[in-house]
DNA sequence: AAGTTTGTACAGTGTAAACTGTACGTAAAA
DNA sequence: TTTTACGTACAGTTTACACTGTACAAACTT
């Protein structure tokens, strides 16, 4: 019962911490590939990856890229050795909440943006439009209003985070 | 060029709007429902939805069934109309900001309770390892810990939203 | 130089999920 | 009661995507 060797311990650390990275958006075998490299501080190469995460070395490369993209990897050289080294960012709160908050404050601003665009065009074609059209495009105006000061809310709240957080 | 009918506009913005409901974990099919809801503030039945989101009835009562279990659309009910009328919840801030946060504090926690679970049992398998042994244990306690800490961390966070944002 | 080793592009495969049409149960209308 | 209308269960189909193996280019070794 307590005779858990060391590697299944591991393998459990690994399970469980994957499961906190793919809530950032990260699919399950990059969540675990990049949960491998962070217990093995040490860095890897592709064929030890592969190893680990029991995948081809092909679906391994592309899976450290799109990490190495989002910050989360880099590749760090070792003189002597061949083979390219990866290793995970060592600092998760920042990296993570950082890439986390900007998404969210990108996206919420370019929707804005976008929605305050379609709320100038309602109210310069305002007069175009018939009767009947005009009680529509009413409505239509009062929603975009709202989604306008939702998205509004969204920007405030993450950047508030983004000021509260430790860095 | 400026000859844009009111329906354009409308399907302008319900995809704009879907793009920001899908950031809520929430697929697209079933995103764009929401906001085909939300821009029709009046109840929909599931022929008008089918048509709308131009997708098999059975596809949209399944879609229409997670958003009602998600809590942002809900069945009401119209004196002499026989079928099922489904309406967009009004607040979106507070439905999508809840639930989100919700999750974040949910799954942190949980995880976090996990990682304290293997850190224990760490501790207590501890004199069972040989040297070698004791010396590996020691690296995955202190990764443990330092994810331990990212939990906790994550925690803090969601928490200060949940307090910060206006109900 | 030829011969290895390593990373990656690409085409093909397997699989899970989204979607559809049919078929049926239940409730309303006749 | 019979007939019609509606929602949904279910099986089959399509689509999207992760993954693999091969094949090749670039870099290193000899």
């Amino acid at each position: 019962m307590s005779e858990n060797h060391l590697e299944d311990i591991s393998n459990l650390i690994i399970t469980e911490f994957a499961k906190t990275v793919e809530m950032f958006d990260i699919n399950p075998s990059e969540a675990r590939l990049f949960a491998i490299l962070y217990i093995e501080g040490t860095p890897m190469t592709l064929d030890e990856m592969s190893d680990a995460l029991g995948k081809s070395k092909t679906s391994v490369n592309t899976g450290i890229r799109t990490l190495v993209d989002l910050n989360l990897a880099e590749r760090v050289w070792r003189k002597g050795v061949r083979k390219d080294l990866y290793k995970a960012d060592e600092n998760l709160y920042r990296k993570f909440m950082n890439s986390f908050i900007h998404k969210w404050i990108d996206a919420a601003s370019r929707q804005k943006s976008s929605l305050i665009e379609i709320e100038k065009k309602l109210q310069e074609d305002f007069f175009n439009n018939t009767e009947t059209e005009k009680e529509e495009a009413n409505i239509l105006y009062k929603r975009v209003k709202e989604m306008i000061a939702f998205h509004h809310s969204l920007e405030s709240v993450f950047h508030e985070i983004k000021s509260t957080k430790k860095t």
